[in-house]
DNA sequence: CTTTGGATCGTCT
DNA sequence: GACGATCCAAAGG
């Protein structure tokens, strides 16, 4: 129970669906591992060999290989030499996909999350980005691979009845430099727990010409 | 508030 | 050998 509400377990077959179709439907779920609780307030799609920004572009490699597992597995990497992300994998087994885990507001179990994460200085701070989130939650390569559905490494998706946003934030993926066109980004709109807001400036190189902006 | 550069290492070329 | 699905502290306005 969160507050009065009761937490039901996603259905696995929501996640089996194209990434595209279930990341939106991702925004307001929760997040539960242990005492700590958040609410996903943001998102973005990974695909597969049509999609060049995702880690299963070129097929299958022994760090990616969870991506082509079953539909509701956590797919969890280690990235710039410190830090880890997390996705939830879509699709049936053998076709790769999955929803990138970008952000979270803090529900539950805020305190452990603070001492999980010492740099962040206001609430905003503990789960505003995808590795961020992982701090907080003390997700880490030992979770690649967990059953979110039936919980067997203590990390589960769940619904608490919260409906996903009617008309959902939407824009280009962060943070890469392939396929950044592709507007395969959802957020909450408002949430102050949105990694990069709408309407936030992001770094371009200087004198491009035209360079994209995201909006 | 914004911008900039450094940290740090597994993975794939 | 190059490059990240990032974060943070420091410096400048």
């Amino acid at each position: 129970m969160i507050g009065r509400r009761r937490l039901v377990p996603i259905s696995r077959r929501l996640l089996a669906g194209d990434p595209l179709d279930v990341a939106p439907r991702l925004l307001n779920t929760l997040l539960v591992c242990g005492e700590r609780v958040v609410r996903i307030v943001e998102v973005e799609v990974y695909r597969g060999a049509d999609d060049p920004a995702s880690h299963a572009f070129r097929g299958a490699t022994k760090r990616n290989a969870t991506m082509f597992g079953p539909a509701g597995l956590l797919y969890v990497y280690f990235t710039y030499g410190m830090h880890w992300c997390a996705n939830v994998v879509c699709r049936p087994e053998k076709v790769a996909g999955a929803v990138l885990l970008r952000a979270g507001a803090p529900l539950c179990g805020l305190e452990e999350m603070a001492a999980a994460r010492p740099a962040a200085r206001r609430e905003r701070d503990l789960c505003s980005g995808p590795a961020k989130l992982c701090q907080a939650l003390g997700i880490t390569g030992a979770h690649d691979g967990a059953d979110l559905l039936t919980g067997d490494l203590g990390i589960r998706l769940c619904t608490d009845g919260t409906e996903p946003p009617q008309d959902p934030g939407n824009g280009p993926r962060i943070g890469i430099t392939r396929a950044a066109e592709l507007p395969w980004r959802w957020w909450v709109p408002g949430d102050p727990n949105v990694s990069v807001p709408a309407g936030a400036r992001l770094r371009q190189p200087a004198g491009v010409a035209g360079a994209p902006v995201v909006s």
